[in-house]
RNA sequence: GGCGAGAUAGCUCAGAUGGUUAGAGCGCAUGAUUCAUAAUCAUGAGGUCGCGGGUUCAAUUCCCGCUCUCGCUACCA
């Protein structure tokens, strides 16, 4: 095990284009602030980075569907990021962002360095320019009709009626979504990074050397390197970004994800003059804190960039998370399903560590998992109030009630005290092992086992009913009982900083250490106790039932919002006319072989039997198909698809969420009846 | 279709270079207790460890195939 002197932890940059939520605090935030938290009672020399992420596309349309400047985006989301996680005690060194000038600077100076060892490879491609804002359009900025489907409304990089992806150069009868006006294509010069010329070297270092990092991680990165690695383009046609700092590269912006990572060194920069001590010596152990989502470009573009430009340490582990739901539906911003931080602060006040402990507790550190407001609920009540809160309560009421609050010297120990003094040193050092290797589910565990441990050791001795008659043995009963609150507010400061806090002051503990933790003379016989209040307090069925409806509201909106699209240029009757739509029914249905959604179906439509393949097996299995009566346009022109050759084109609705519903005869009718 | 991750008690998850009764927390049941926010403590019920094969004296753990979930990717509408 290699011996390091200080820590450089970094966590994903959140992109600016929305609050945070849940997802992000669970994922990245709670586990890196722990481990930081923790690194920081051993005495650890620890710096811990964050900032916002601001650049990129989609910063400009939302800038541009709001009418406002791309800045103002930023400035907004940055400013109510930053609040949310000062408020969750996420203790970052410092919270910068991508639109600093130090950034700007760094970012550029590490462009130049690469530029000037030749470590790029300069490539012209074809790209649509919008001559009227004389501007290269991103995929993003370009409709045109899809190739596939005839969609009208095709975006350059993805039809979203049926899905492909395509390429910008696919469309017909492309359109800028600038001016509207027709595109030309036109060279563009930019900046790739060889990935593959560096293949080797980052086998070598990810397969071999680092066998220990989580399985999710190793494993996507072994998928990358399997496939081969190819040259990713650093640069981009935009007017919102880091300039490529070259003579002729006006109009061009160094691509987001090469000016993301370096965020995490200008904000070092910025945070401290000794910033390359963190960066640049090999004593250092640089953590990436991150989710499953971005275990590309911190393991392997982020480390090609540090390697070629030389001099800067690589990361020795990438703890990735999974993805965290929310009550079975996936996390998005852009749906608003989800727990924003700034309304959770609304609606919980001085509540944070009520969800830093569930997010702890039910963190997606092997798979997706489901965040749900019942589960916060029986956490809350069950865990924290019952368990964690219940003991301190008891032992400080106690205290109070037969020693005026004044801690009770201790006495003679007998087997079960010190079986149970061991136990408080084997928890600490189980919570220890478990942090060091980034298991934080059971450190939590360990760490509230120590809150059981002082209930089952005042069960045991029952100091309420030996205090009549031996309270020379109650004295020592609780002394003990408050040599474990004063462990509790140490083990688990990392995980609840402000409810530690709170216990501290009761105790009137000074600032204590890790090393303090397992110790029995934290309190000093004599020592005053402060009245307790309430460490955390019941959580109601209607508090729950209230955020609850607050998501159905929001699944309503979303119904209510459904864009419906605009409706298609006018056709004469004769055009109508021509579609020969009949009803069939379908005689028998297989899966295509080879695809995902492919279905093909034999039907019988009073004119003959006939072949038709349909994208329907996503939501249908054959056998619910057999015998069902459906609409086919009958006479569209054969169509081979993956060998199968397809009579006719079934008629289905897509509502909004991309599910499909037959158009059936909503009586049976004869087949072949014709549908006008 | 390819690749990666996952599938273990009602729920959320551990687990083992293969080996006697597969674990934890929560929930549930019963009992004890009343210092404490009807909190606590004890005991118990609950699992043919996704399905089917194979290797082995022995597999939930290794190998092969399949199914389902999530992510990336491809193809197709």
């Amino acid at each position: 095990m290699k011996k390091y002197k200080r820590y450089l932890i970094t966590a994903a940059l959140p992109y600016a284009n929305g609050p945070v939520h849940i997802g992000h605090l669970a994922g990245v935030y709670v586990p890196a602030d722990i481990f930081v938290r923790y690194l920081r009672l051993k005495g650890e020399d620890v710096l811990f980075i964050c900032g916002s992420d601001e650049h990129g596309v989609p910063i400009t349309i939302k800038a541009r569907q709001e009418k406002v400047s791309p800045q103002d985006i930023v400035d907004k989301y940055h400013n109510l990021i930053k609040e949310s996680f000062r408020e969750f005690g996420i203790s970052f060194d410092i919270y910068s962002r991508t639109t600093s000038k130090i950034h700007y600077q760094t970012a550029s100076d590490f462009f130049k360095t690469l530029y000037e060892k030749g470590e790029f490879i300069e490539k012209t491609t074809s790209q649509y320019f919008d001559e009227e804002v004389n501007q290269f359009l991103a995929d993003r900025y370009i409709v045109g009709t899809c190739p596939h489907c005839g969609n009208d409304s095709a975006y350059g990089d993805q039809c979203e009626k049926c899905g492909t992806s395509l390429s910008a150069t696919d469309l017909i009868n492309p359109r800028s979504m600038l001016s509207g006006s027709k595109p030309v294509l036109k060279n563009t010069l930019h900046w790739f990074l060889p990935l593959d010329k560096h293949e080797k070297e980052l086998r070598k270092w990810i397969l071999e050397e680092h066998k220990n990092w989580k399985p999710n991680v190793y494993g996507q990165c072994k998928s990358w390197l399997d496939a081969g690695l190819q040259p990713r383009a650093v640069s981009r046609d935009l007017d919102w970004g880091i300039p490529v700092p070259l003579e002729g590269a006006k109009g061009k912006v160094l691509y987001v994800w090469f000016d993301a990572p370096i965020g995490y060194i200008s904000a070092t920069k910025e945070f401290t003059p000794e910033w390359e001590k963190y960066w640049k010596q090999n004593d250092t152990r640089l953590i990436h804190f991150i989710g499953k989502d971005n275990i590309v470009f911190h393991c392997i573009i982020f480390p090609v960039m540090l390697k070629t430009h030389g001099g800067y340490i690589l990361p020795d582990n990438v703890p990735a998370n999974e993805f965290l739901n929310l009550e079975g539906d996936k996390i998005s911003t852009s749906r608003n399903w989800a727990v924003w931080l700034h309304e959770y602060l609304d609606d919980f006040k001085g509540k944070q560590d009520v969800l830093r402990y569930v997010l702890c507790a039910t963190m997606p550190e092997t798979k997706d998992n489901d965040f749900t407001w019942k589960d916060f609920q029986a956490r809350n009540n069950n865990e924290l109030v019952a368990i964690l809160g219940n003991f301190v309560n008891r032992s400080l009421v106690l205290t109070h009630k037969y020693f005026n609050g004044k801690v009770p010297e201790i006495g003679n120990l007998n087997d079960f005290d010190n079986q149970t003094l061991n136990e408080i040193v084997n928890l600490k050092q189980n919570l220890e092992e478990n942090l060091e290797n980034f298991r934080f589910r059971d450190a939590l565990k360990a760490g509230m086992d120590l809150a059981r441990l002082g209930n089952k050791y005042l069960a045991d001795t029952e100091p309420w009913k030996i205090i009549k008659t031996d309270p020379e043995r109650v004295k020592t009963i609780l002394h003990i009982s408050l040599q474990i609150t004063a462990n509790l507010a140490i083990i688990l400061e990392p995980f609840l900083p402000f409810t530690t806090t709170k216990l501290s002051e009761y105790l009137n503990l000074g600032k204590l250490k890790w090393r303090d933790a397992g110790n029995i003379q934290l309190l000093k016989p004599g020592a005053e106790i402060k009245e307790p209040g309430l460490l955390f307090e019941k959580i109601e069925d209607d508090v729950v039932e209230k955020q609850l409806q607050k998501l159905q509201s929001v699944k309503n909106i979303a119904v209510q919002n459904i864009q419906v699209k605009p409706q298609k240029n006018a056709i004469s009757y004769d055009d109508f006319a021509k579609m020969d739509i009949r009803t069939g029914t379908i005689l028998e249905a297989s899966k295509v072989p080879k695809t995902d959604k492919l279905m093909q179906l034999k039907i019988k439509t009073g004119i003959d039997e006939r072949t038709v393949v349909s994208g329907i097996a996503g939501y249908f299995k054959p056998e619910d198909l057999m015998g069902k009566q459906v609409c086919l346009l009958a006479n569209l022109e054969p169509r081979v698809i993956k060998g199968i050759k397809s009579h006719g084109m079934i008629l289905l609705a897509e509502d909004s969420d991309g599910r499909l519903v037959f158009v059936t005869p909503e009586q049976k009718v004869s087949d072949g009846s014709e549908v006008k």
